[in-house]
DNA sequence: AAGTGATTTATGGCG
DNA sequence: GGCGCCATAAATCAC
């Protein structure tokens, strides 16, 4: 009835309606070339691994060594400074990952400790 | 619930899992509900972390993964978001 | 083999 | 005015 039209009506304005959320971004937008698939480079194992390296060194950088690993590397100044920020990030979110871990381990220690008292 | 964010964290870096049915019903019931904007916020990914017993970033990345790859065919998701836009109905006609 | 959760490069906004 | 943080895009990895 009026319900199920209304039901039929959604479902299909909702396979037409495109949102402006399901536009390509971050796409190269070069007239001559046109929409070009974005392409991501991948680090060789030998630039992530130095890379990994300066950033146990420090997690930081300065411009003057950012200058000289770019160079090193044969990375733009944009990319290790790139490169840094989603280390940073990474680190982030695996110490608190490992924090949680730990809580929990300590948990589990005191959770056992009252299971020897309670048998006790 | 301890329990559960450790079981977590010890399968991160393990073989890769599913989520469960339920889990993956909510995710989608909240992304066609929301199909015009579909970006939670802080505080609702909170939420369906809770309810789907995952954790936060679990959720974004389902939400960054299901982005692209609906809008990546559209055509393809039709089935899944007219499924769901007819759940939502009912719930809707229900007073759920 | 396709599907799906996670990770890796890269962008843009805001402080 | 560049830099870092953050959420996110998009490609790709891994299973």
């Amino acid at each position: 009835q009026q319900q199920q039209q209304q039901q039929q009506q959604q479902q299909a304005n909702q396979q037409q309606n495109i949102y402006p959320w399901m536009r390509r971004m971050h796409t190269t937008c070069d007239p001559h070339i046109g929409e070009t698939k974005r392409t991501r480079t991948s680090y060789s194992r030998y630039q992530t691994l130095e890379l990994e390296k300066e950033f146990h060194f420090n997690r930081y950088l300065s411009r003057r060594r950012r200058i000289e690993i770019a160079h090193s590397l044969n990375l733009t100044e944009r990319q290790i400074k790139i490169w840094f920020q989603n280390r940073r990030m990474k680190w982030k979110k695996d110490n608190k990952l490992q924090s949680l871990n730990d809580i929990s381990k300590n948990e589990d220690k005191a959770i056992s400790l009252n299971i020897k008292r309670e048998k006790q | 619930a301890v329990m559960i964010l450790r079981s977590r964290f010890l399968d991160a870096r393990r073989k890769r899992r599913n989520f469960s049915k339920t889990a993956t019903e909510v995710l989608n019931e909240y992304f066609y509900s929301h199909l015009s904007n579909p970006y939670p916020s802080e505080e609702a990914k909170e939420e369906l972390a809770r309810k789907c017993g995952i954790s936060v970033s679990q959720v974004s990345n389902w939400f960054g993964n299901k982005r692209i790859r609906y809008k990546k065919n559209i055509g393809k998701a039709q089935e899944e978001a007219n499924l769901y836009a007819s759940k939502l109905a009912n719930q809707a006609a229900q007073g759920v």
